[in-house]
RNA sequence: GGCGACGUAGCCAAGUGGUAAGGCAGGGGUCUGCAAAACCCUUAUCGCGGGUUCGAUUCCCGCCGUCGCCUCCA
């Protein structure tokens, strides 16, 4: 069975056939940094972050571009109530942006351009358009003249005489028509601008994405991805723009991933409804938002809530306990062969991840065998038995993006005493001092370090942390 | 108004023309001095009404409801 991806194009899900075998070309619209970013964002770009696991774990070579939009109305607008800089202030969102993908786990793409630094060949693929007669310029601006297009409207399923009834935005009177967009914006004062044939100016937002994939990918690609906010017109005009000139399919598949919403109501900052990367890394760690992200299909809508996060964290700690050694000294291998266990959860999660990355049923595959694994321990497997399976684990929850650790680094400061407290509270036991006892454990607890007590002896891990 | 998506147990969420994965929570057990963890058992007539079919949750139509986009947005 070949490994399908839905494309919004087609609406349907198609077989993955990339343009060079073995090798995908991956482009994917990335944040306008005029703000600090939000767990929607961080949705996004661990969706990609999943297909490009996984398409690796296929073994595809992929060239993987995520762009920054540094210049834009919004960042200028933004810049201007802070007093800062606009490139200066893009710049720090980027900054961070990075940090949040290396907190995130995210797999650094392979070239993360931003708009700023790719001026001259967007102003080339600008001037293309306005030679082949696509686009026109006025005063300084330059537009895509959308009726030139007879495909227009094909990826978002829009008819243009559709839409100019819709339209209620003040419309630029130089336009031809309302559905035409700017590819070149004339600046005003104050604004970052660069020279070009028809004066001082900067880009518009859909042009820089075309000129930045054709520059680091070529003129098609096998993937463009984003938001499916961006199916229209962002990704629409992407299409005119690039389809126009080459005459060539822009992007064999359309990826788009759904909206995370918070508290039922869109992300929106005028409402005040966002949840920071930041905010949400402070309380929880990132595979926490990994794993409820992925429990639901990419394409779906996410409910953010406490509830599904407090889901997440347990079931995280579910999968973490897979990872516990053997129970010592009981170590009959032979009885539990892990071979049949990695097997079929190698198989049903590869089947899953092939339908579109399926990925709730793909930690369904995870769960199934997490519950194998503890089967077996219980049941007496030995170490080396167990391991097989816990590195399956391993290796399919990682290309999941999991890392499924806990704080390390205290463990070998405080492992002496936590042990030495251990060996005072079994004497305890022995000698039925049930209190002290458990005032030892509890308030280990507390101190994050948990107790399980079992047939062989007492062992210990720090909450959340397996290992 | 236009385009599109969705509606499955208390919650999240897969899925199939032949009575439904998984996770969280709940209930009952096993284990334990107690607990924790783990394991076992247990909780769904798949929004409503029609139609097609031997048979639909799955296909078609209508309705109701929720949401996204149509303007900057992952």
């Amino acid at each position: 069975m070949a490994l399908q991806i839905y494309s919004t194009l087609t609406r349907r899900k198609e077989n993955l056939v990339t343009l060079n075998s073995g090798k995908v070309r991956m482009y994917v619209c990335g944040p306008t940094v005029y703000d600090r970013a939000h767990i929607g964002h961080a949705m996004s770009s661990i969706v990609f972050d999943v297909i490009r696991r996984y398409l690796e774990y296929r073994g595809f070579e992929v060239q993987h571009v995520m762009n920054y939009t540094d210049v834009d109305d919004k960042v200028i607008r933004r810049a201007r109530i802070l007093s800062f800089e606009p490139l200066k202030l893009a710049e720090k969102y980027i900054d961070e942006y990075d940090q949040h993908l290396k907190d995130l786990n995210i797999l650094e793409p392979t070239v993360r351009p931003r708009a700023s630094e790719e001026i001259p060949a967007i102003i080339e693929r600008v001037e293309e358009l306005v030679a082949k007669g696509f686009a026109y310029s006025v005063d300084g601006d330059v537009f895509f003249e959308v009726s030139r297009d007879p495909n227009y409207g094909k990826l978002s399923g829009r008819h243009l005489d559709d839409m100019q009834a819709g339209v209620r935005i003040e419309v630029d009177e130089r336009k031809r028509s309302p559905a035409d967009f700017a590819l070149w914006k004339s600046a005003k004062p104050g604004e970052p601008s660069w020279e070009s044939p028809w004066g001082l100016g900067r880009p518009g937002w859909h042009i820089e994405c075309s000129a930045m994939s054709a520059r680091h990918l070529g003129d098609e690609i096998d993937i463009h991805g984003g938001g499916n906010d961006l199916i229209f017109p962002h990704h629409e005009n992407e299409i005119a723009q690039t389809e126009s000139l080459t005459d060539r399919a822009f992007a064999r598949y359309w990826v788009h991933n759904g909206m995370m919403q918070l508290g039922g109501e869109a992300m929106s900052k005028s409402t005040g409804n966002v949840l920071s990367i930041e905010e949400f890394l402070e309380m929880h760690e990132a595979d926490v938002l990994r794993l409820l992200v992925l429990n639901s299909h990419y394409r779906s809508p996410l409910s953010f809530n406490d509830e599904i996060t407090e889901a997440a964290k347990r079931g995280l700690d579910r999968i973490k306990g897979a990872l516990k050694p053997a129970i010592p000294g009981d170590d009959d291998s032979s009885r539990h062969p892990s071979k049949p266990l990695t097997d079929k959860a190698s198989q049903d999660f590869i089947q899953a991840m092939d339908d579109d990355f399926n990925t709730p049923r793909a930690l369904s595959a995870i769960y199934e065998l997490v519950r194998g694994i503890n089967q077996a321990r219980d049941a007496g497997a030995s170490q080396q038995e167990l391991g097989v399976a816990q590195d399956k684990l391993r290796e399919i929850a990682g290309v999941l993006g999991l890392r499924l650790t806990g704080p390390r680094g205290l463990e070998s400061q405080a492992s002496g005493l936590v042990e030495l407290l251990l060996e005072i509270r079994e004497e305890l036991r022995e000698s039925e001092h049930w209190a002290l006892a458990d005032r030892i454990r509890d308030r280990l607890s507390e101190q994050g370090v948990m107790l399980e007590d079992g047939k062989q002896g007492t062992i210990w891990h720090f909450d959340g942390q397996v290992g």
